[in-house]
DNA sequence: CGCTCGGCTGACATACTGTCAGTCACCTTC
DNA sequence: GAAGGTGACTGACAGTATGTCAGCCGAGCG
């Protein structure tokens, strides 16, 4: 390609420039706009490179989901795991979700983007949010048989809260600019609120 | 292409029994494994031709949602219109956008998708739901001025609030089996009646 | 120094899209 | 009922993306 003797780099080190690439390029366009060549052509590798690394972009991209999660569930456990029957618990649980949207925004937008592309991901991404339906139904449970959170349906309410939180954070953080987080960590705090612990 | 004779058929006819086989394979798989040759194999006319009537599956697809935005402004107009601070009033409403999320959810969940797909519908998308939430903003404000829905902030709600019925909707009712619509309607009413009406 | 290992690439096969010149059935007009 | 026009329709093509593979080449090892 050039005259330039071309330097051997370790796997990892490459694939971490890789996804650098991508991350940034996420920021820049939508998903359906990234190909192979558009990656490959900011490393200065080949197009084949590519697959020596991922084996396509959205396993990439669900790479992503795993660590994300980890962190998710860590700023989130506070509640989670809490019995107490004080709002501002969950408000402090979705802040730190706010946080991690706000920072990883184009991520997940990726993520859901490459849900309606790839069938592996959408398994993957559907088995991501069933997971928090499942703990933030299980919370829920916990509460009720402590008296908390009456006459609310545990599994549809968790369904339908998470649906809210996942679409509402990746409209709001997914691309740039970004909307309000304050604003919008109030109005979905908000809704939990009064969904739960109406009588607070 | 056969020894039959084929017959000529006006444009609408074959632009009406190209929707239909769209739609009868949007409830079978997801848009990303539909091509335009799949479609055309079950009308017996070749794959140009349906560059005839469409300029691409997006396009088509955004017709659809045209014609739903209609239906269901009418079932919903008995919230949107009303001044009333009874939550039953939202509850038909929400009752009605339930049915035809139910009859039609694979196109819904095709736009959706084809959203991720398509700028040109992406934006289409945006715009109506950014829409509804124009629409749910504004029914909040004229209630805040009769003395309803205290210490909510309308744009932020509604948008929060519109972004979960669709996630929800599209989720529930998008591919079959579907879920219980009932249970679905009496969790997303209790988090819309808990949000707005209160004390109620 | 020769050999192997693995990152890397040019070239290829495949698939889908969208276009266009040209064909053919049907309708109008005389 | 022949001539001519209109528009639905198609075969073939060009463009672009994906994923694969045989083979090249630099680096480290014995």
């Amino acid at each position: 390609m050039s005259e330039i003797s071309r330097k051997r780099r370790s796997s990892t080190e490459v694939r971490e420039q890789i996804v650098e690439q991508v991350l940034s390029l996420l920021w820049e366009h939508p998903l359906r706009d990234i190909t192979v060549k558009m990656i490959m052509e900011g490393t200065g590798l080949s197009r084949p490179s590519f697959y020596i690394h991922f084996n396509s972009i959205p396993e990439l991209i669900e790479e992503r989901l795993g660590e994300l999660e980890q962190v998710m569930i860590g700023t989130t456990m506070v509640w989670l795991s809490s019995t107490e029957d004080d709002p501002q618990i969950l408000r402090a649980a979705l802040s730190g979700l706010v946080e991690v949207v706000v920072e990883n925004g184009a991520t997940f937008r990726a993520i859901a983007e490459a849900a309606t592309l790839d069938a592996r991901l959408a398994k993957t991404w559907g088995g991501f949010l069933a997971k928090w339906d499942a703990a933030v139904a299980a919370r829920i449970r916990v509460g009720q048989e402590l008296g908390h959170f009456p006459d609310v349906d545990a599994e549809w309410t968790a369904f339908a809260i998470n649906r809210m939180d996942a679409a509402v954070l990746i409209e709001a953080f997914g691309k740039r600019p970004q909307m309000d987080p304050e604003s919008i960590l109030e109005s979905i705090f908000q809704i939990w609120k009064r969904t739960l612990y109406s009588s607070k």
